[in-house]
DNA sequence: TGAAATGTTGGGGCG
DNA sequence: ACGCCCCAACATTTC
């Protein structure tokens, strides 16, 4: 039998634009897909319970998809350099190919893998999870940027991030069968109860589904994507997220089709500009926790070590259930336990309240959306959790806290985006939505409203929840 | 990728 | 006619 090239999946769940797939595949060997289910280390920084059912439904697909070549995909569990080392001795491997990582979890494995595989079946690591490698890209001092406009005049400036591969990789199937376990008995999928039903109805794991998105985006959303992108209410942003951070459409694809839509004329530059801006972040995040690995529990700024966070399990409860009596966090943190998805201007306003309204340490709200995100990447949402709370590369200064009210008013001015996921204010006027204790009683009367009966009165008071966080905030100055 | 407080301006009402 | 006051609208600064 002829040994396989093995392509050991590491959130690269995609067969076009995949430059260690192509690379495997281009050896002539049969290729022999391996994924090896995060564990210890890798597992505690993963996402969580939304995070692992869409992982079920990613493997699956692409399962199903490589059958059609006859690529078995091995699932195994174990540290990978074992697992690796034991599959590429059993096939007599030569080679096996793998994407690029760059968590500080990821980077430590990849070296472990390597060092295992030594000489016997070499490891080939390949870019194209980020548009740029984190090493190579410097400011002026040569060190690591940590403002985002100087980063992103550099990636733009260095040019078109790489070639893409449009065709599927001339794929040779493998007959060998080394064991693997069964997706099933891995339980990635919650039962009793089954929470997923929202997940369900909203997203479409795999590399077709991305594909979908994509298309769908294109025809309906980029056009007008730097008007509608901070509106809730509308359906004005990608949605690619999750199939981002699982691979199923590669970021330098994606650039490139985003390029080709505007040469086309089937979007604006500056829905175009601002669009790869957005992707310029995802970048810019993944390079700061390349540098700064300590980000994912260390303040960047070093003055935050010092901040007087509260404790209060009541408060971070309703936060986390959407009960804090603010309808448009409300409506986030229902939109997010519905779907495992939340829209980003959102994001920034809910976060913002846990950290700033309620004093909380934003670990807390990490550790939260981490569980419940689709979309959960460590690099971009330690990066955003420490922007909103002032502590992170380019953050917005701590004194910026948001209005809930005014966010709610500017940004979702009709209320459809708080009448769909806080149903039982929908009655309300659009005057009282956003601020409904501020309703005359026979308005909240007449719209079936009974503050502290069906929905919450407001856990903090806003401008007395600001002079808190402002007199905190002052303490670090001392 | 804020909001609130404070400052400035200019038009209209009115003595 | 004129100046004064009021205050909305806008600009600036402060947090």
């Amino acid at each position: 039998m002829t040994a396989p090239a093995i392509w050991w999946l590491r959130n690269d769940f995609r067969l076009t634009d995949n430059s260690a797939l192509h690379a495997a595949a281009a050896t002539g060997a049969p290729v022999l897909a391996v994924f090896v289910l995060p564990g210890g280390e890798a597992d505690d920084q993963a996402g969580g319970a939304a995070s692992r059912w869409w992982l079920h439904h990613s493997l699956a697909a692409l399962s199903d998809r490589l059958a059609k070549w006859s690529v078995p995909l091995l699932l195994r569990r174990g540290p990978a350099a074992d697992v690796l080392a034991d599959i590429a001795r059993d096939t007599g491997t030569a080679t096996v190919f793998a994407a690029r990582r760059y968590e500080p979890w990821a980077r430590r494995q990849q070296r472990a893998v390597r060092a295992r595989l030594a000489e016997e079946a070499p490891l080939q690591l390949y870019g194209g999870r980020l548009m740029f490698e984190p090493a190579a890209l410097r400011n002026r001092s040569d060190q690591p940027f940590q403002v985002f406009t100087p980063f992103w005049k550099a990636c733009l400036a260095a040019g078109d991030p790489g070639p893409v591969r449009e065709s599927l990789p001339d794929l040779r199937g493998f007959s060998g069968r080394p064991g693997s376990e069964r997706l099933e008995d891995w339980l990635l999928l919650p039962r009793q109860p089954d929470w997923a039903g929202g997940l369900r109805e909203h997203w479409q794991p795999g590399e077709t589904g991305a594909l979908e998105r994509w298309q769908e985006f294109l025809a309906e959303g980029l056009d007008g994507y730097h008007l509608n992108r901070d509106r809730p209410d509308l359906a004005g942003t990608s949605r690619l997220s999750p199939h981002l951070h699982f691979g199923e459409i590669g970021i330098r694809w994606l650039w490139a089709a985003v390029c080709a839509a505007e040469r086309d004329g089937l979007c604006s530059a500056a829905a175009a500009d601002c669009f790869r801006r957005e992707l310029g972040w995802r970048e810019f995040s993944a390079h700061l926790l390349y540098h700064w690995p300590e980000l994912t529990t260390q303040p960047l700024r070093r003055e935050f070590m010092e901040f007087p966070w509260r404790e209060d399990a009541d408060a971070l409860a309703a936060w986390q259930r959407g009960a804090t009596g603010y309808p448009l966090v409300d409506a986030g943190m229902r939109e997010l336990w519905h779907t495992g998805w939340m829209h980003n201007r959102v994001r920034m306003v809910a976060a913002s309240f846990l950290v700033k309204h309620l004093l909380l340490h934003w670990q807390h709200g990490e550790a939260w959306f981490r569980d419940t995100l689709v979309d959960a990447d460590l690099a971009n949402n330690v990066a955003g959790w420490q922007w909103v709370a002032g502590s992170g590369a380019d953050a917005a200064p701590f004194f910026r806290i948001f209005n809930p009210v005014l966010q709610g008013q500017k940004f979702d001015p009709d209320g459809h985006y708080v009448r769909r996921w806080v149903p039982e204010l929908a009655r309300l006027p659009d005057r009282w939505l956003q601020e409904p204790w501020s309703a005359p009683a026979e308005v909240l009367a007449a719209a079936g409203v009974l503050l502290g009966r069906d929905y919450p009165a407001p856990l903090v008071e806003h401008p007395a929840a600001r002079e808190r966080a402002l007199a905190a905030f002052e303490t670090l100055r001392r």
